[in-house]
DNA sequence: CAATCTTTGTGCACGCGTTCACAAAGGCAT
DNA sequence: ATGCCTTTGTGAACGCGTGCACAAAGATTG
């Protein structure tokens, strides 16, 4: 299994939770705000607010990479910085590639969220001879004969497709057979891999579609209690009733 | 057997679990393929390939919307379609607005994916300006000022923001109060909504922390192994950078 | 130094999601 | 019809994640 952990003794040794993994960026967020208003320290019912999260959850979630809170205190935020980015190897270079230069891999090559935690983008790569040597985002853009090469000078291990769909797997293919062992997948295809590699996808019709389930759900229940209650025959069908929403936010992100 | 289905499941909406409507899409993008193959039938195990799942979560997940299949034969991918379809409400229309028109927002107006599963951009909205009248994607850009009259025009339930983080609450403020109910947020910033607002959230840099996670997890295990054994010079998965090792470091803030 | 107050760290219980395994159900051949 | 074969639908067990509630730990004050 490739994102799954195998037997662990989930004690104290790196045993870390995918959940709580996948929560730490969002703590990492929060507490680089606070470090950037010089926030000297602050408690675990504050960070949980300003994560969005549940602060028994978060304390939970510290718990498993060290006690690094004071009680009484709450927690140091400079230094739970460096001990979230360091267990998240954020204190590293990582180089990535980006390959399918269209809109979306153009936006990704210009998204500022990636340099200032520790991402450089190696190179952008793209299929169309036309596209090759043009400047995306600073970027000069390189044709996909050269990925190998890339990959291999630069080092390489974590690979963004942002191909149409059909060209994914191939492309896929390609990036694992020249070393890259991870892969951020924006093209809605099901990538098969060898074990040892990871995959993450993002579908944004997907999370689309969540969401008119959801609104879907929200437009039945308006139209359910407007036959109780009449209602004048010109209101829309859209009401943003008080009837409880299904579950906030849910991450959507799906491993494999 | 024990909940009565009938033709209209009075109560479709309730049982079904969060973690089945995040993978019905999933389901319905594979049965689009083998519909367009003009494939007849599949049976739990093809279908959960082509979608990258388990058959037997496949099967309860399907369990959840009622007793579509023929046992000993597998579905019928039409009727799955419109089954599925139906239950994320993708039989009708949902009109989007796009809010925020930089390189994301761009991206997502040119996104194909959305027409194609009943979602309708209908209209793009920046604050600045000069961007107003432009067209990105065949759709012209309106100025912010016309948001309120834009959503209530169209009937607007779903908002996507994509813009800087600073922008993102008081752009779903202003969503909210003009009766948007589902929001689908790009920007890093935590949103907080009314109650009966949906909000999913998409951070493309937390999916790469998530992956330097495991990345730096793989480099560490591949260190160790090459203790015990010498050199295995095709196997050995690449390190990220030169740095530096997660051990070695040194907190470039420590508390006492 | 002792008392009090604040906040962390965690044991525990609960609920959701996943997976197994199999009986029931339908098709098909004889 | 009857028996065999295939595949669904689901009961049940299991494991993970979440949230409660509280004792322990440290700060702070008198």
């Amino acid at each position: 299994m490739a994102t799954g952990r195998n037997h662990r003794p989930a004690t104290r040794s790196r045993g870390i939770p995918e959940a709580t993994v996948a929560r730490l960026p969002l703590y990492l967020r929060a507490l680089t705000a606070l470090s950037e208003r010089s926030v000297p320290t602050v408690s675990s019912e504050e960070l949980a607010s300003a994560a969005g999260v549940n602060s028994a959850k978060l304390r939970k979630d510290f718990s498993y990479l060290g006690s690094y809170g004071t009680r009484g205190v709450g927690y140091d935020v400079e230094y739970l910085v460096y001990q979230i980015s360091r267990e998240l190897g954020l204190t590293q270079d990582w180089p990535v590639v980006i390959v399918g230069i269209g809109n979306l891999g153009a936006a990704l090559a210009n998204y500022g969220g990636f340099a200032s935690r520790g991402f450089r983008v190696a190179a952008l790569i793209d299929a169309d001879p036309a596209l090759a040597g043009r400047q995306v985002a600073g970027i000069e853009v390189r044709h996909v004969d050269e990925l190998e090469s890339i990959i291999d000078t630069n080092g390489v291990s974590i690979g963004v497709i942002t191909t149409p769909g059909g060209a994914a797997q191939q492309v896929c293919d390609r990036l694992v057979a020249a070393g890259v062992t991870s892969i951020l997948n924006f093209a809605p295809t099901v990538l098969s891999v060898p074990d040892g590699v990871d995959v993450r996808k993002v579908d944004l019709s997907i999370e689309l579609q969540i969401l008119a389930f959801h609104e879907q759900r929200k437009a039945a229940e308006a139209l359910a209690s407007e036959v109780s209650e009449p209602l004048a025959p010109d209101a829309t069908p859209r009401g943003p009733g008080r009837d409880q929403g299904p579950d906030g936010d849910i991450p959507a992100v799906m491993p494999a």
